[in-house]
DNA sequence: CGCTGTATTGAGGTGATTCAAACTATGTGG
DNA sequence: CCACATAGTTTGAATCACCTCAATACAGCG
């Protein structure tokens, strides 16, 4: 469903992630002239879909809160996910060439989306340099994170890598906390990371019995994270978002 | 080695893979504006580097001629192939955040790369809007091949979209050939696969003997597009690059 | 012509998948 | 608020795919 920001009190110079979104690098005025031509948010509710594959695209979107799923189905029906977007996110720039969705996009929990149009990001970009070098650097982290995950050969590493990720994603909304709660099922991970949800199952049951991780529902605590990123593949990673 | 594009008469206009550099979408007159911008050129014999992980980067760099491996050496001392590049191709874009190079580059064989300037690039994207949407563009199809290797989860699958994704990418630069001569090793292959180098020649050696390709050196010859396209998972890519 | 890196092949072990079944959460409607 | 249905998680056993190790063959290069 569709809202007026205004009459949800969204506003970018108060949002709780705007150190993550387009307008960071921005001044307070500038901020102030992008959270002006942001008109509306999409307020979904959880299995509620934003758009699906090969819809035409309209819109870049922010996530101002809770978290989607973005997949698609292949040919022999299988889900495949591609990514999961949290609070602070941007969703949609691999399909801005072909202004057509790749993917679907489903909320994993009640979620709130900000609606970007096309034009006016187009518009932003070529008005403030820093929102383009801030796309530039967001597209930038995409690959680097999809490069990490396709190099970690094996389950436990790429399950490591997971909770690693999403752990310094969270830490980024600056929620220092060990505990986190992923918002996707263990069969969402798997499919994230192209392998059985059993084995998904078992390696964390591995790390919960080997006191890396706690595990409770979709609480996980971790306990030690040096351990964990020992078992992640090393990080060519050299400096934040 | 760095010589002056104009002494080795490489022009932006004349250039063979045009089509699928940064000037891609600009008038001639256009174009004629940035060729007159980037002045220099490297100059690199087989196993010469272009740059080093944790160089300080400086330049963007477009493959004029050749082929090159981006690469680093993880903890353990395996080395990790992140990417290869072919004629055509622009280097760099995961690292412009935090100019600093993530990767290693070395030539497959004898190469020679634009150099583009950082601050040539930030310039030409803010005065020609579609270079930037090229670049957006060519994020864009980076993320998919990396994400598209992601979800590949057998050795078959990989091998077989590792040799689609060489050969559509040769086809993109108008060589509509179905022999194709791979710059890289099978070793190579692997480390960018993360797989055994054993597995890489035993899946080629059953394509061959399936008689989906022939094998001699490094030369493939793809017999039957439609079987390997099977084999390989199903794509998601709508248009062109 | 020999050296070095690359490709090829086989045997054996390990790790991940598959299939099947039981169990536990979560949500819905009566 | 409970009963039921459904979705998600957990576990085991058998199978299969890939890796590791080892040995040999080949190719390119000085």
């Amino acid at each position: 469903m569709i809202k007026k920001r205004s009459s949800l009190n969204v506003d970018c110079s108060k949002c709780l992630v705007k150190h993550l979104c387009l307008t960071r690098d921005l001044s307070a005025e500038e901020v102030g002239y992008v959270n002006d031509n942001l008109a509306n948010i999409m307020v979904l509710k959880k299995g509620e879909h934003a758009f699906h594959a090969k819809d035409p695209m309209k819109n870049l979107y922010a996530v101002h809160s809770g978290s989607c799923k973005e997949y698609w189905v292949d040919a022999d029906g299988n889900e495949c996910v591609n990514n999961f977007y949290l609070q602070g996110d941007i969703v949609g720039l691999e399909s801005i060439p072909i202004k057509q969705h790749f993917f679907s996009l489903v909320a994993l929990q009640d979620t709130s989306l900000c609606i970007v149009p096309l034009n006016s990001i187009l518009e932003l970009m070529h008005k403030f340099p820093s929102v383009l070098s801030r796309i530039l650097n967001i597209a930038s982290y995409k690959m680097q994170n999809d490069q990490h995950i396709k190099l970690s050969t094996n389950a436990n590493r790429r399950v490591a890598d997971f909770i690693l990720n999403i752990l310094y994603r969270l830490q980024e909304r600056q929620i220092y906390k060990t505990h986190i709660t992923l918002p996707m099922t263990q069969l969402d991970i798997s499919n994230c990371l192209g392998m059985a949800h059993e084995t998904v199952n078992r390696v964390l049951k591995k790390l919960n019995q080997e006191k890396i991780i706690t595990l409770e529902n979709k609480m996980i605590h971790i306990i030690d994270v040096k351990r964990l990123e020992a078992l992640g593949t090393p990080l060519r990673r050299f400096g934040q978002v």
